[in-house]
DNA sequence: ATAGTGCGCGTACGATGTATGCGCACTACC
DNA sequence: GGTAGTGCGCATACATCGTACGCGCACTAT
């Protein structure tokens, strides 16, 4: 231990046993100087020590007081220099962008501009672009309030299924932008996981987890393959069913080369699948709720 | 039309008709500029114009020839000079990479100096970073052969999942990977996918299809969670389990403030959940196949 | 009046993917 | 055998990103 760290250690024992109260005043530089014996440079240093953990503050012609820094006054403003920004206005540009052409359109410039702001002053606001994405994920989670789950359990958890769905449907980032984010909570989803456990209680409770996680999983899965199927559109400007045309013929030979008996089947008598995402969630939602009824019995 | 482009659609038409055939010589410039009244430098564009389309080429000597430039001779390079580089070895180091650090440590920069080479030498083997993380999918799916499926569809397809878990296991970055790839066919997917249709010949048709993409869903899904609980602990070198205890005190406050009973009810005798994603997977696979059993029945 | 302070944000850095175009080794002709 | 020409392989350079750093200015306190 060096000596300064001796005199820092030794100032907030007094502090901490209450020695030294909010108020007083710890012995100043020179002080320090005469009892411990050492320089002026180690003495300073110990209390700079102290002022960083904010446990004394300089008082400019009183000395070193115990007690956090006061916060600075509230600086008054000018009128014409009141921040005309503030975080919402930030997240709600973020997901306006993100909306509008995906997660990887979405830069600080691109929202700073768009703002008519500068890209930096964004970071008065947010910390960071991947702090202010999770706050994008809350922020359209909370557009989705789940309402009172009705008391068949297979209803309510099939109401947050659909009600997330909802969610990832009107923002389709957000199924990949929700995974990103696990060293951040995301408040207003607490609710929904709530709601789940909820209606699960006749479970057991790590079945009744395993669900949950389980259904947002598979939730979140055909989300993903929405996003994927509208960022590709947007990119190439070209649909599902116009791809599977095009690609027809690298299709074709690939089904002659290798051994794919059922899919040359399933093309040979007319392929007119319906590719609709909305009843495709439907139809596997109805499936692993059917799995846990047969279970529950 | 212009001058150039009118004599380019009229030599095109000769050669296109057969009245000029491949090896015959097209008019020389100079034959141009007196037929067609025109200056020599509008007669060089027109024939520059073909060639472009390589419909003909020069002939040193000769004139201008009908048809494509013939191939160079494939240059013989001196035993030192032979490329010690090819596209697997590109694919496998990507996938090395990934696998170690996760796909957002993924560069062509660093690819290349892992390799030894320099960065712009990959691109003579794969075309772009999207076109090389498409292959390195089709070579990690390639890992895992599919073997012969038992007879009855449960197992059938159950076993299809859980080689693909197997593949989201051993590489991580997969799951994310995968979906980012939709104009891009993945060759040595599709005999995963006709499996599950052979599997489900006994289903209606567009059942069968909406079962295998709910199932792949579901199967990516979890893969996910995987996938971001390894970075994150990468990362911040932090667990799921630490990161719980971590955040106890926030989660605390936030069950405090929210109306939250049944998570509070969770935590509070003594939250043990053994949180196993192979056990969590094997649960929710179980009861997707149940549901889609009884909807057999 | 003047010294001091901290806020707001402009500048700049180290990444990234990859287009561009240059030098050089080689081929094909006279 | 000299020489013109060609195309391959890759170094350089550019546009973009997130954000660290630190400077100037407006304000407060003396």
């Amino acid at each position: 231990m060096t000596q300064y760290e001796t005199i820092a250690a030794e100032l907030r024992r007094r502090i901490t046993t209450g020695e030294l109260k909010p108020g007083d005043r710890v012995p100043s530089t020179r002080a320090l100087v005469r009892d411990f014996g050492v320089a002026m440079a180690t003495a300073t240093k110990a209390l700079q020590t102290l002022q960083a953990e904010r446990l004394v503050h300089p008082s400019p012609g009183v000395g070193t007081v115990v007690g956090p820094p006061p916060r600075a006054a509230r600086r008054t403003l000018r009128p014409d220099q009141q921040p005309e920004l503030n975080r919402d206005e930030v997240v709600r540009m973020g997901i306006a962008i993100a909306d509008a052409e995906g997660l990887a359109a979405l830069s600080m410039r691109r929202i700073a501009s768009e703002l008519g702001v500068s890209t930096m002053a964004l970071y008065r606001y947010v910390g960071g672009k991947d702090v202010l994405v999770v706050r994008m994920v809350d922020a359209a989670i909370a557009e989705f309030p789940l309402g009172t789950p009705p008391d068949d359990w297979r209803e309510a958890i099939a109401m947050v299924a659909r009600v997330h769905w909802a969610a990832y449907r009107r923002h389709l980032w957000l199924a990949s932008a929700i995974s990103l984010s696990r060293p951040q909570l995301v408040p207003r989803l607490l609710p929904h996981t709530d709601a789940v456990l909820r209606a699960l209680r006749g479970f057991e409770k790590s079945a009744a987890l395993s669900t949950m996680i389980s259904l947002f999983a598979y939730v979140r899965g055909v989300a993903l393959v929405m996003e994927a199927e509208a960022q590709a559109e947007q990119d190439t400007g070209v649909t599902a069913d116009e791809w599977v045309t095009e690609q027809a013929d690298k299709l074709g030979t690939m089904i002659a080369m290798g051994d794919l008996p059922a899919f040359r089947e399933l093309l040979a008598d007319g392929f007119d699948y319906e590719y609709d995402l909305d009843k495709l969630f439907e139809f596997g939602l109805d499936v692993f709720l059917d799995g846990l009824s047969a279970r529950l019995r």
